[in-house]
DNA sequence: CCTCATCAATCTGCATGCATAATTATGACT
DNA sequence: AGTCATAATTATGCATGCAGATTGATGAGG
């Protein structure tokens, strides 16, 4: 049923976000089409979704090359996303049911076990379902569509943070406050909670990279 | 320079945008590159563009059509709409500079002008100028884009919106209190005001609509 | 008269070919 | 030897062709 060019698609995205085509890479379409075992054209319309949701640069008559946002970029983009959060959070807060809140606390135990259990992966899915709920949990679909899609495209740039695990007990402690504020329909400290939240993840990135000093500089235009 | 499939895609945009190809119209791909006078393949990379941009909606074999949203679905948008300028205005209230505080009274002044020469696209352009201004006033340029994006996206149903002169009067007078708040680098007040600024224009039915959840699915595509 | 099944016309998705621009490699000149 | 200019190679953008799916049109049956 899925198309060529949503297979390739989704092929080259989750290769993106995992890491594995890195910031910067160029994506050459008879490379790609030889690989895939199929024409350029699929491979091209691929790369064309890809531009949109920002994860690759389409650079005209100059190739496709996996995003590589210079550091003041990404910042910016995390504060975005903290936001976009924020504003979920506060909206979750005010139209969030019982429904919500026990899927909610569901979540962050499960962020919990797994932290426990240093099982990384595991920590990085019921991290994304907890975030993921409170999109839902917003009430506006459109709203949680954007959201999920920032989160999608700022996981290349967020799979460094957690490694530190001080910053992880912390960020369980935040999403607890988190939870705390929606059931407690306290929309201001929901909104605020869930802003630092994630502003803290666009510093930690911004400490993370001045350590490779200007050499992660190398912007893509 | 710009390429084929580039000057499509703008053309369709603004021809989708002023209203000339209305929501729900199909657009098919040999009719298109008849009209434009070249082959199909340029006219598809415009067609996926758009739908990226989220102009028009794309089922894989099923042809492409201007995108019809619902009306719960139109009310989201207007909702995320909102809350991106207010975070703009905010952040603009809290870095703005004396320059861009120039800037955004002419275009205020230009707004008044062109409502009371009754200059519909004039206003306009003025309205969109005076936005984008303070988009670009917030010092973040992912930000500013998301939201111009967003607000082009929105362009098709605002067009009827103030047809009606009272709500242009309003649409003013609000507009000079952001301007005003801004200027006294009150965030709240500038965040407040231009989130229900936008909000007035959705309706406010965002609460409302949310206690139905998928009852808002009624959609005419 | 209306509903449903079958068939023709049309459109979409992918493959392939070609011209032009960009990238890389090579050689001449300072 | 280093730098610049030139040529070969490669990739991109668009045109064209074909198979399969979809739309609607036509005719049979209730």
């Amino acid at each position: 049923m899925a198309s060529v060019a949503d297979d390739i698609s989704e092929r080259l995205e989750t290769e993106i976000v995992e890491g594995l085509l890195p910031p910067g890479t160029r994506l050459e379409e008879p490379a790609l089409a030889e690989r895939f075992g199929v024409s350029r054209t699929p491979v091209r319309e691929a790369l064309q979704r890809l531009s949109a949701s920002g994860l690759v640069e389409l650079k005209p008559r100059r190739g496709t090359r996996v995003l590589n946002p210079s550091i003041g970029r990404i910042v910016e983009m995390f504060e975005v996303m903290a936001e976009l959060e924020a504003v979920c959070a506060r909206l979750c807060a005010r139209r969030a049911d019982a429904e919500l809140i026990r899927t909610l606390k569901a979540w962050l135990m499960s962020c919990e076990t797994t932290a426990a259990a240093q099982d990384v992966s595991a920590y990085y899915e019921a991290n994304r379902q907890f975030h993921h709920t409170i999109y839902r949990g917003s009430g506006n679909g459109f709203l949680a569509e954007q959201a999920e899609a920032l989160h999608l495209r700022l996981t290349p740039f967020r799979r460094q943070q957690l490694r530190v695990p001080r910053r992880l007990r912390q960020s369980l402690a935040e999403h607890t406050q988190v939870v705390a504020a929606i059931e407690a329909g306290d929309e201001a400290a929901a909104e605020s909670v869930q802003r630092d939240h994630i502003l803290i993840q666009g510093e930690r990135f911004g400490d993370f990279l001045s350590q490779f000093g200007a050499a992660a500089q190398a912007d893509a235009g």
